[in-house]
DNA sequence: CTAAATAGTTCAGTGTTCTAAACTATAAGC
DNA sequence: GCTTATAGTTTAGAACACTGAACTATTTAG
């Protein structure tokens, strides 16, 4: 995703969204996730728990390729399976915490590093970058998202 | 890749990571590329053209996988094979400029929709978030590299 | 109560990509 | 010039996750 960038301001960030990709690699191949099963789990971290349906919808599999994507989760001990007390057909999957003590490590030494790069900058600065993070969030979604309809 | 992180740095951090890895995916759909070839590609095109045998390295991928990656990419337009003039015996491929006008439009739109978030800053606010950008960069790769080292 | 619909699981078959090993072509050492 | 080493390709077989369809359990509608 490099040099199509000709501006110092776009290869910055390129370089950045290489780095973001890396890190989450290696968090994925830590767990010992494929990519596609990484992304799944990401999802329930951040939409919150949901049934196999929805889970489905969401990553666009079939009801089956799901049954198998929540054995793998639960199996590493990422998700966690309950029966749905008003319609116990569904289930509800829950991303749970990772047990594993390398990947709690790694989140909290990327917290620290994290923090003491923050701590190099103002308070005022610090809401610049803020601004410009959900700004540029916003501009990638729409970009993915209308890449994806004209896909 | 979410809720790990309790205050609201590091939660913009993660939203803005999941924006850059839906963009990735976005592109890498368009381009009908499967994960690893499209981080494949990446390093193609970030490190420049190398041998089958160093993408093999870089990739941790047998000599054998290489060759149908280099098949893949190049059937789809996205690299090129080239014999060495030195040592005939090697390989050099080249990552090429997508020729895919959709992918050409998708970084066009890109560049100019961050151009847009750019221009809402001074220039001294800039070069704040282009620090930031650089510092997080580093340690996000210092964190991926010591990920890998523990696995 | 029975029939139809819905949620998930299981299973058989398919496609994809990997590894390992045999093979081809070229280079380097002696 | 042989011999050995190296670069990449080919091939056979294994692993894996997906789809679609049959199946089980549960709920809803008539």
């Amino acid at each position: 995703m490099a040099d199509h960038f000709p501006d110092r301001g776009t290869a910055l960030g390129s370089e950045l969204s290489d780095a973001v990709v890396a890190f989450h690699e290696a968090i994925g191949g830590l767990l010992g996730l494929s990519a596609a099963d990484h992304k799944a789990l990401g999802i329930l971290q951040r939409e919150g728990a949901m049934s196999a349906g929805e889970l489905a919808a969401r990553t666009s599999l079939t009801a089956g390729a799901v049954t198998g994507l929540v054995d793998r989760l639960e199996a590493a001990g990422l998700a966690r399976r309950d029966r749905d007390h008003d319609d116990r057909r569904r289930l509800v999957v829950t991303a749970s915490r990772p047990t594993d003590p390398r990947v709690a490590a790694a989140f909290a030494a990327l917290g620290s590093a994290m923090a003491e790069v923050t701590a190099g900058f103002t308070l005022e600065q610090q809401q610049v970058i803020a601004r410009w993070a959900e700004m540029t969030t916003a501009v990638l979604r729409e970009q993915a998202a209308a890449l994806r309809r004209s896909a």
